[in-house]
DNA sequence: CTGTTTGTTCGCACAAGTTGCAGATTGGCG
DNA sequence: CGCCAATCTGCAACTTGTGCGAACAAACAG
């Protein structure tokens, strides 16, 4: 995702407006590596405005996916994360807080693969499962934890 | 996936009981490669069963999972599939018509990843994105088409 | 600065997918 | 046969996200 400001530019030449709501939310997601949910930046952004709608969150996080600034990642379970990181990248999630982080794979383009056949304009979108650090240490060996974490 | 007559064992012995919408379920699902959501499966059901409810397939395919019978695969969007396949594999969707194929990916688990420092027991999941022969017939070459499908 | 136009925001109702719950039912066993 | 726990069913509720229309406000012209 390009800065605020190149944002701004960026949406005024398509005869977008700019509004406080947008403005709040570019600098919300500027840099912002959390992965965040729609709820998420919803909860932030009303610390700061309250009264902003959820359905303009919604709005903007889906214009700005259109225009490719953004891009939706669903991790399998769980509301849909957004992710203003449009490098070529993967994510890494923790199956017991949903932690999610950016990976990169190298070779990802490349893989040997055995069952495409029939299928164009294929590109892979990979979510490593697993377990954060912070989640191993609080609950060591317990193979028997309940797995039904969100 | 094991065999109906299996999995009949299996649930017999852990207590589970054997009821003719079990069995149904087991047998549509016996080599089933269709990925079918939980609603298509239904219908399916309904048609060999007028009466059984939407609820206890659910139920079903969530104990089949637990047991590791079936895996829950989720493809980004729309509802989630079930596979009763087991092995080690992968999937590719078609983003216009939604079918879902299983694919083999060669060194999936042997992947040079770069951010995974401090993540436990991490494996991954693939799904490539794509278009699928039919459909890449049926609307040959149009980049404009939209993109809302489901 | 004022007015107009057109894109935005907001709130609510709604949709899809899935789960919780409670009462009726039934498989498995003695 | 009869009991009891597991299961089934139908419905309500829940979660995530979208459609819609009225009110609102950027942007721009005059």
């Amino acid at each position: 995702m390009r800065t605020p400001a190149e944002l701004t530019d960026a949406f005024r030449k398509q005869g977008f407006k700019i509004t406080p709501q947008r403005q709040l939310l570019f600098r919300l997601l500027d840099g912002n590596a959390t992965h965040p949910t729609a709820e998420a930046l919803y909860n932030r952004a009303c610390s700061e405005m309250p009264g902003i709608s959820l359905r303009t969150v919604y709005q903007t996080l889906n214009d700005l996916a259109a225009m490719g600034e953004l891009r939706h990642v669903s991790v399998g379970c769980g509301p849909g994360r957004f992710d203003p990181n449009t490098d070529d990248h993967h994510h890494v999630v923790c199956d017991r807080c949903g932690t999610v982080r950016d990976v990169y794979v190298d070779g990802a383009n490349q893989l040997a693969i055995e069952g495409l056949d029939g299928f164009d304009a294929v590109t892979p979108s990979i979510v490593f499962h697993g377990e954060c650090a912070d989640c191993a240490l609080s609950v060591p060996t317990n193979p028997n934890s309940p797995k039904e974490h969100q």
